[in-house]
DNA sequence: TTGTAAGCGTTATCAA
DNA sequence: TTGATAACGCTTACAA
C-alpha cells in the first residue's frame, strides 16, 4: 500500500502538498503538481478510501437494497438508479437486506440508501432515519423527515386493468391476489375492487394467492371448478398469470376466448405465452431514475416530495384483442 | 454520530475499555462490559466502519463485479457466493465494473473481489493483483499469484452437446457461435469442432453470431436458405437458440423434426419453448459457491488451485427425444 | 507556494 | 482490570 507519505518522500515535499496536488488544488504550482502526479502514477498510488472517509465523513456511495438479485425485474431499475447517480458522482453498491450489509447504513458506509427489500421492517427503517440516514423506499409508504417513498401508482394500474377487462365485455371479474403482507398486492386489490364496483356493479371473486407461478396453477384450478362463463381475470402480477395460462392450457381452456386475463408488471415471459399476455406496464428504468433523483435531493438538503410512477396497459391478445 | 468517546464519557471509563467491551475481550469485568453495552445500545451506537478499517486494514467485505444486473443468470450465482461468504463472516457487495466502483479494489474498500465482468480488461486485473489484491475471475483464464480462475468446463459441455446431437442421428452439424471476443464462445466452439471431427467426421458449418436472440434469427435465416436435411444445431448459448426457434417457427420449420437444436446455459426461457429446449446445464449456485470458497482460501493464505465446474445435458425435446 | 500539525473513530500496545 | 496514547491515511486550517 503506497500512501501520500511515500509519494511525499519521493517528491521531496510534505504530505499536504501531495494532498493538494492530488486533489487539484490551485495552491500548488503546476510544476510540482505534475511531478507529484507522475510519481503517484509510477508508484500505482490509489487513495485509501477509509482514510478519506474518516476525514470527510462522506463516502459518496449509495446503497441499494433488493430482496434478491433474481430476475430482470431489478435489472432495468438498477440501471436507472446507476445512471442518475453517476451524473452526480455517486457510486452505487447493491446488496440485500437479508445479509448484514444492511448495517452499512448505520455505519455510514453509504451516504444514503434506496430500499426495495422486504427484509427491512418499517421499524428498522425508521430507526435508521431517526439516526440521521437519508433513505428512499420503493415498496412501502413511509412518513419520516429523512425518508421519501417513490412508489408505483398501483391504484392507477389496477383501475386501468379493470377498465381493460370491462372493455373486453367480461361478465365476471376474478382477482388473483398476492400475499397479504405485500404492499403492492393490497393496494392493487383494493383499487381493483373499488373500480369494479364503481364501473360495473358486476360480481367480483377474489382468489387469495401468492404472486408465484404455482399460485397461478392453484387459482386456475379453482376457477375451472366453478365453470363460470365469460370471465375476466386480473392477476395482480404476471407470474401468476403465467401459472394461470399453463393450467388453463393443460385443461383445454383457451385464453383470450373463454377466459380473459390481464397481468401486472410486464414480465418478459409474458411475451412467450400464446396469446401474448396483456399486462399493466411501467418503466422500471424511470422508476429507478426517480428514486435516485429523490435521494440526491434529500442528501443535498433540497426540498423534495414523495413520488409516484405512472402505469399503462399493454394490449397483446390475452383479452381477445385483435393483434396486428 | 455517537462514537466510543461518548460512550466512554457516559460510562465513566476510557475509550479503550469501551473498545474492549464492545469487542468482547476478556480483559474487562462482566459488570463493566454489561454497563457499557447497555449504554451503547441506549445511545444507538454503531461502530464506524471507516475508523475500524483504517486501523485494521481489512473490511471483511468482498466485491462481486458483473457485467450487468440483468437476468436470472447472476441471481443464483450471487446467492451461492453470498451463502459461502456469510459462513465465513464476509459481507458481499455487488457492482459493475463499468462504473467507478471497480476502484474499490485498489482502494482496499473490499478485501477481495470476484469478477465476472467484461468491463475489466486482463491488464487491469493483473495490475490490481500485482498491487496485492486477491481476486477470483469467472470469465477468463488468468495466471497470477493473486488470482485464481473458477471456470465453467465449457469444453466438456460442448463435447456433451455434440455427443447428444450425434445420438440424435443428425447428418450435418451447425454451430452458431457467440462474439469472437467471448472466452466462453471460443472454448465451446473449439471443443465442439474437435469433437465432431473425432466422433463422426461429418460436415461442420460454423455460423458466426453474437449470443443474442436477434443473432439467432439471422442464423436461422441462413440455415433455411441452405435447405439442408436432417441438421443438428448447437447454439452456443440459449438466447440464440430462442432466436432460432422463433425464426424456424415463423417459417414452418418444425424443431425436433426437420431441425434439431441444443443450447447452452439452461436459460429459463427455454422451458417456455415448444418443444422445450434441450440444453447444456450447470449449477450456477454451485459455481458461485466454489468461486467464494476459492477467494477465501486465497485471502487466508491457503494453497488453492484453479477450479472447474461440470456440465450436463438436460433432454427436453428439441432433439426429437420422446418426453415423459 | 509549501510545511506543520490537528483531527476523523477505531484498535492495540504498553503502563499503571 | 483499566487507562493513556500512538497509529492507521487522509484533509485542511493555519503558520511560515
Amino acid at each position: 500500500m503506497v500512501g501520500i507519505r511515500e509519494i511525499a518522500k519521493n517528491a521531496g515535499v510534505s504530505i499536504s502538498t501531495v494532498s493538494y496536488a492530488l486533489n487539484g488544488s490551485s495552491k500548488v504550482t503546476e510544476e510540482t503538481r505534475d511531478r507529484i502526479l507522475a510519481i503517484a502514477k509510477e508508484l500505482h498510488y490509489t487513495p485509501n478510501i477509509a482514510g478519506r472517509t474518516l476525514k470527510k465523513q462522506k463516502t459518496n456511495i449509495i446503497g441499494m437494497y433488493v430482496t434478491d438479485f433474481g430476475g430482470e425485474f431489478y435489472s432495468h431499475m438498477i440501471d436507472g438508479v446507476a445512471s442518475v447517480l453517476k451524473q452526480h458522482h455517486y457510486e452505487l453498491i447493491v446488496g440485500t437486506g437479508g445479509g448484514r450489509s444492511r448495517s452499512f447504513i448505520s455505519q455510514r458506509f453509504v451516504d444514503g440508501a434506496i430500499i426495495l427489500d422486504a427484509n427491512f421492517t418499517d421499524d428498522l427503517i425508521h430507526n435508521y432515519a431517526d439516526d440521521g440516514s437519508k433513505l428512499v423506499v420503493m415498496d412501502r409508504e413511509m412518513k419520516n423527515k429523512n425518508v421519501r417513498h417513490v412508489l408505483l401508482d398501483n391504484a392507477e394500474g389496477a383501475r386501468q386493468a379493470i377498465a381493460a377487462l370491462n372493455d373486453a365485455n367480461v361478465d365476471h371479474f376474478v382477482l388473483v391476489t398476492g400475499p397479504t403482507d405485500s404492499f403492492d398486492s393490497r393496494i392493487r386489490l383494493q383499487a381493483a375492487i373499488k373500480q369494479v364496483e364503481q364501473m360495473t356493479g358486476k360480481t367480483i371473486l377474489v382468489i387469495p394467492s401468492d404472486f408465484t407461478i404455482a399460485g397461478g396453477h392453484r387459482a386456475a384450478k379453482s376457477i375451472i371448478e366453478m365453470s363460470l362463463h365469460n370471465i375476466g381475470i386480473f392477476a395482480l402480477n404476471d407470474e401468476m398469470a403465467i401459472g394461470l395460462y399453463e393450467e388453463f392450457t393443460a385443461n383445454q381452456v383457451i385464453v383470450g376466448q373463454y377466459v380473459k386475463i390481464i397481468g401486472f408488471d410486464n414480465d418478459m415471459l409474458g411475451q412467450y405465452l400464446r396469446p401474448q399476455l396483456t399486462t399493466v406496464d411501467y418503466s422500471k428504468h424511470h422508476w429507478g431514475e426517480v428514486a435516485a433523483e429523490t435521494l440526491i435531493s434529500l442528501l443535498e438538503g433540497d426540498k423534495v416530495d414523495n413520488q409516484f410512477i405512472h402505469t399503462k396497459v399493454i394490449h397483446r391478445g390475452s383479452l381477445g384483442e385483435s393483434q396486428n
